[in-house]
DNA sequence: AATAAAGTTTAGACTTGTCTAAAAAATTAT
DNA sequence: ATAATTTTTTAGACAAGTCTAAACTTTATT
């Protein structure tokens, strides 16, 4: 069993693995979880004991296999609880994430079992994030950031890069959502702002619109 | 802001305060939290600090208002939580209390709102517990125990007592559920057990069960 | 009313998770 | 290759919440 503190440790370092590849330096996740250094190194220690990480000092830390599951698994409750909220109980998309954070934490197989089914087992929550399975199994699908798509080519809006309650209320007001087919007429190499057609309208976007906005090419 | 320990004192203060109205001892409140006098004493004085309570040394401890009210709101997501559990995710009514423990501590009133209009407003939980309304108000029903009827008297299970997992898989096997209408054909003075009618089918139930199932005389 | 018993509080210690400041290791630059 | 810089770890401290043991109040008993 683990503490809330240690799931939120097993998560950054699932999350940064993603990302990298490599080691995960002691800076990145104290980074990404908004704490010190020397916190996370106290933190490594005791997940190294519980054998939910690989550490050398000054190396750098992985996840091991149970590691990983484990950290799949709070992935996979934060996720399904994010569909529950926007599904059943009307939040936008751009409200879930911080209760979710705390939903995540519930331990009961079966409440997560039955939210499952309830959902009617959705394979990617409201951000377009991919839900892991009971095994952890996540099953990526074929995605490309909106800014490296050329003139003409176009596709569905499947995913954001970045969350932010900010960046997901500015594609609302655009009428940029999930399913939505966007084509790209122009790319301005002057700032790397692009124009596209989505729902038969000329809409401009900007690089940091476009680097964090995935789309399906189709 | 509240944490979790502090809720779980003020919700069991909530608790033994709606049985015995006078003020709640140290002792009362440690027992009910399986926890140490001692820390009893240490807690309140932090809830004490934060207005939720009225605390002389050695004279027990009592609910302000806003401790009532911050107790209800507990004790309404706890309720409500439960009737989810049943009524969307197939619990039993044994099952839900663990969870319900954990849920009731998730920050969000837009959730809880949600979570009460997806439910239907329901007024009473699984073991029907009434739920307080947004402002902390109870309606109590007219209820009386089964141990209270005398013979050839009749009414309507609405509520339980002991909600121990033991208990209610006693009468989910005895087919004693709530909604089911019972009469009492006979009283042993010997041992207290009664002779009960129910489904049209004769039953014999001890003082203890007859303790702790609530009836609507009807 | 004095004493015994029961209940409550305090003092000091421990755990978890955090922090700052300082030391140690690794990396980068010259 | 040595020095400067950055990163990481360690040491020591702190807050929350708990515990045991001892001291203190209150209540009950005789």
């Amino acid at each position: 069993m683990f503490s809330q503190a240690e799931e939120n440790y097993l998560k950054a370092i699932y999350h940064l693995e993603s990302d990298s590849k490599v080691g995960i330096s002691t800076n990145a996740i104290a980074k990404s979880l908004a704490t010190k250094a020397s916190s996370v190194s106290d933190m490594i220690k005791k997940l190294s004991d519980k054998e939910v990480v690989l550490y050398k000092k000054y190396k750098g830390v992985t996840l091991t296999v149970l590691g990983k599951k484990t950290a799949a698994n709070i992935v996979r409750k934060h996720r399904l609880w994010e569909v529950f909220l926007v599904e059943k109980l009307n939040f936008s998309w751009d409200e879930v994430h911080d209760v979710a954070e705390q939903l995540e934490h519930i331990k009961s197989q079966k409440l997560i079992n039955q939210l499952d089914a309830l959902l009617g087992f959705p394979t990617h929550d409201p951000h377009g994030d991919p839900i892991p399975d009971k095994d952890g199994v996540v099953s990526a699908i074929e995605k490309s950031l909106l800014s490296t798509l050329k003139v003409n080519e176009a596709g569905v809006c499947v995913g954001v890069n970045d969350s932010s309650s900010d960046f997901l209320q500015f594609l609302d007001k655009k009428g940029i959502t999930l399913g939505k087919r966007i084509k790209v007429t122009e790319k301005e190499d002057f700032d790397d702002s692009l124009s596209i057609l989505i729902d038969d309208k000329k809409l401009s976007v900007s690089n940091k619109i476009a680097n964090n906005l995935y789309i399906k090419k189709s």
